[in-house]
DNA sequence: CTATTATATAACCAACTGGTCAACTAAAGG
DNA sequence: CCTTTAGTTGACCAGTTGGTTATATAATAG
């Protein structure tokens, strides 16, 4: 039935790209179609409108992220101190190849946008917290995990927990791409290990 | 000599509340300027562009929380846990006022326009970074004041400490956003205690 | 009172924005 | 083989963007 194409995912690849490593603003249709060597018209053919790309975009980020970098490690043997190295090493990684290839760290995808479009776009918001709340959950059972282990304590509050150490680290995120030196990403990462220790116990 | 104007104070007081609340991109010249009751000719009489506006507006609001909120802490009596309780209380403040009077928070506005312009105007985010500088050193004193009367380890490292303490603190203002809950920002904040007594000891 | 200087104004510009549409074409199913 | 369906194309739109400029006007110092 009909023909077939890649100009959709070829569109999503490069809204990935270039929303990711500069802004949502300043990411305009034409540039989105240019890059993904598709003609607007077709853009308005597989999407509403740039808003619709984005939160695809976005959901296909996490989908990518949580089941290649977090979901391992739930199930992993690791300890709770190797888990986090782990994923604290990938965005120091993350961190040296953009600038490399870029010159600047672009940092989280999801904070960035969050903080450019929360207030203006209510759907996009949305979209965000629902990853973060996806996100909360995963490192929750993590902690659960290590507490049943006895690495951390009884009353550890494992979703406040959670909640914290992904505030951190899109702390970290925001200080690293501000000074843009991944040495940051590296030298606050070593403090999240500590953050899990001390930090939400059961009031 | 020559006539005066209030019209370049009002211009930065409209950039200040206008693209606080939004986003840099969001906020054109035009609106700058009608929210300010001035015309654009005027406009560019006092700025070379919207860029330098904002770098104006982003030194006058650094310089408005450093005086009011951190220096008189410095100088205080009150205990490391006391100071950094006001410092959040008066960011749990601003988020319960903002979702009052917008519906929605709007964060931090240096880590806002950090995220959104870093990669893109370099100018804006060395004017970010300087104050990022200027925020670690105010909270350094803070801490060398705590380890010089014994409330924190004579080992303590303490611009990591204070370094780590403005990530999370950004942190904690990204995830309020993005969830647009001030009791978000309530209950994060409760770890930034533990943070500065726990995490960074020299190595 | 006047010359000077700072400020104000409106008309203007080229470039670009997200989005639309009708006509066209390639391929798969019957 | 030919109809149906999915995908492609380029011209087009109205609105907006940051920024410019020539001219007019107020206030102040001398």
């Amino acid at each position: 039935m009909g023909r077939t194409s890649e100009a959709k995912d070829k569109l999503i690849n490069s809204a990935i790209n270039l929303i990711s490593s500069r802004s949502y603003s300043s990411v305009g249709v034409q540039e989105l179609c240019d890059n993904a060597g598709v003609k607007k018209g077709s853009f308005y053919h597989f999407f509403d409108s740039k808003k619709e790309l984005t939160i695809i975009s976005l959901r296909a980020m996490w989908d990518y992220y949580r089941d290649n970098c977090i979901t391992p490690l739930i199930e992993s043997d690791l300890s709770l101190e190797e888990k986090f190295d782990s994923l604290l090493n990938k965005s120091y990684e993350m961190s040296v190849s953009s600038k490399e290839c870029n010159g600047c760290l672009s940092g989280c995808p999801f904070g960035n946008l969050a903080l450019e479009l929360s207030t203006q776009e209510e759907d996009i918001r949305i979209v965000i917290e629902n990853i973060f709340r996806e996100w909360i959950d995963c490192f929750e059972k993590i902690i659960n995990k290590s507490v049943e282990r006895g690495e951390l304590p009884g009353n550890t509050n494992s979703y406040a927990t959670a909640q914290s150490i992904i505030a951190y680290m899109e702390g970290i995120s925001l200080m690293g791409k501000t000074f843009n030196d991944p040495e940051i990403v590296k030298n606050l990462g070593c403090v999240v290990r500590n953050l899990s220790i001390c930090s939400c116990k059961e009031d």
